[in-house]
DNA sequence: TTGTAGGCGTTATCAC
DNA sequence: GTGATAACGCCTACAA
């Protein structure tokens, strides 16, 4: 079934059919009618590939979503769907894992979807960096600062990891808190994971605490595992934590995990922040203290962004959302 | 950059370029190795919408999966990955939310991608009847028993749901617990739901077990903030439950949470079982006991069976893969 | 308002 | 082995 056929059932022309399918203007309301009806009765539906091939410019939004596992970006990308469907324009999403070159993907989908702009979930510097003058259309990269990148159309929307971070840990140490350990990534490859270490070390100096990264940080995957790991390999140093710091939920609730294996209360014994602000951080006991990342605003004002990008053809804009301290039962005053 | 600035770049013809980069025979090691070289070059890539709008079949399967934020799925999906990547064949997965049609979208997706075969991970009965006969390459529906309907081409592994819930329930029962209450979903829209359900009562029936679906079932959505209204809704009928069977993992610890916020301890005072065995389930407090699908063996054996199909061409098999109850700690015997 | 025809980037079928 | 060339299904001038 294809638009030929639609055509000849109708006994108008491919040209009539096409403009029909498209909603555009110069075709007569009977046209219309008998064309929609037929294709309805039917179930005829454009071909993607036939339509992109031709197609100078789609509707598309573009979405790049970095790590298929993260549940903040599964939420995100949830709400950027009901708000791109109130608008003329389609979203066109795409998961890769954690190692993949997201601006090359960037530049092969950019070919074949002929999106209007570009939605990073996620992303490298080093990356963008390499390959993105390989792209020509608005992009914003989303909870990643793009600012310092010389880019004429990246714009960026973010949260200040490293001023939370330091909030957190400055609040941690007013409460009394000495002993502070972190569980997070690699700091060499993730940007994330460096901006979050960064807060951590700034406050903990600020305050004149000692840290040794050697024994008091852990490196481990994002993952409900991770964080167990992490929580066990702090336990082996022998410190007497009074709090530990984790750079994602899920690995918060592995550490919660491993310390409550261990004997140790949560948080009667031990306090524990975890950073994102999952929905599963409510329901969890004890319930998830957590930097809570706002991702309505994030979502709206990606959007946003991207669409004067395309629309107005305006200026690259990085802006800050803030993040919400958020302290539930995880964490206790010593 | 397409395929015949390549050609031009090398001197040879677009055919010999095209036979290059899908590794077709018939080619001299000099073309193959000045064209690769050209193409590394320049990054070039083919471009999928030419390629599928011309291609008679793809190397493409085609996964399906219905309720993008099911987290079974996501593992499945990554077992799959995993699995395909020694092949040589393509995955391409399409997320759709809970309330689509998967059947037309596999209509329409097999006309554009043109796939060996389709993956549906979850699916209704329903949709199946109504117009699966329009898709003739062969498909495994995972986790949902495909057998009894009139297709060909249609094959199915899936877990006894309700065999596996009467067995959680009549284990509840032998270790003391006579109020059981239920939380699941719409049993008129979901097959899954309808299955679970029917193992609850007919375990709840063959011991003699008063239940009112008015009064003692929680339709609620799949989710954590589902599962805390169900336990409310549960709790207010003033009915002193000793056990709660929830219909997946999420619901199980929305309801822990809504248990623990009315004063009730999990498994003190109340037991709590869930199904799926998601990963998180070992890293709450209490871990969570649940009906374990194999994702392993579903993601082994649906690759198998559809393998089987398009490469053999052989008969559709409706299996049974074994579900493990797994008794943790939020389940007390009375 | 409608029809016609060329071409998007590839694959596939021929000849050579 | 290699090179033309006709599709694939659609969009889009342009002509009618």
């Amino acid at each position: 079934m294809t638009i030929k056929d639609i055509a000849a059932q109708t006994g108008y022309s491919v040209g009539t059919v096409s403009r029909v399918l498209n909603n555009q203007p110069n075709v007569s309301e009977k046209a219309r009618k008998a064309i929609l009806e037929a294709a309805e009765a039917s179930g005829f539906q454009l071909n993607t590939n036939a339509q992109q091939l031709k197609q100078v410019r789609s509707q598309n939004i573009l979405v790049l979503v970095k790590g298929s596992s993260n549940q903040l970006f599964g939420s995100l990308v949830e709400e950027l769907q009901t708000r791109v469907a109130a608008t003329p324009y389609h979203l066109v999403v795409d998961y890769m894992d954690e190692y993949s070159n997201e601006v090359l993907r960037a530049v092969q989908l950019s070919r074949e979807k002929k999106p209007l702009g570009i939605l990073f979930l996620g992303g490298n510097r080093k990356s963008f960096l390499a390959d993105f003058d390989r792209i020509d259309v608005p992009c914003v990269l989303v909870t990643n600062d793009g600012s310092g990148m010389p880019f004429g159309n990246l714009s960026s929307v973010f949260c200040d990891d490293e001023q939370a971070v330091r909030e957190v840990i400055e609040q941690l140490i007013s409460w009394g808190h000495q002993r502070i350990a972190i569980i997070g990534g690699d700091r060499d490859n993730s940007d994330t994971t460096r901006c979050r270490y960064d807060g951590c070390i700034a406050a903990l100096e600020a305050n004149g605490l000692e840290f040794d990264p050697l024994r008091d940080y852990a490196n481990v995957r994002f993952s409900y595992a991770g964080g167990y790991k992490g929580a066990e390999a702090l336990l082996a140093q022998k410190q007497e934590y009074t709090a530990i710091f984790c750079m994602a939920d899920v690995m918060a609730m592995g550490a919660i995990r491993a310390l409550t294996d261990h004997g140790l209360r949560v948080p009667e014994d031990i306090s524990v922040v975890g950073f994102d602000g999952l929905p599963i951080g409510e329901f969890i006991i004890p319930r998830l203290s957590t930097v809570s990342q706002d991702v309505q605003a994030l979502a709206q004002r990606s959007l946003e962004m991207l669409r004067k990008g395309f629309e107005t053809h305006s200026d690259p804009i990085h802006e800050i959302v803030p993040a919400q301290l958020q302290w539930k039962e995880s964490v206790k005053a010593i």
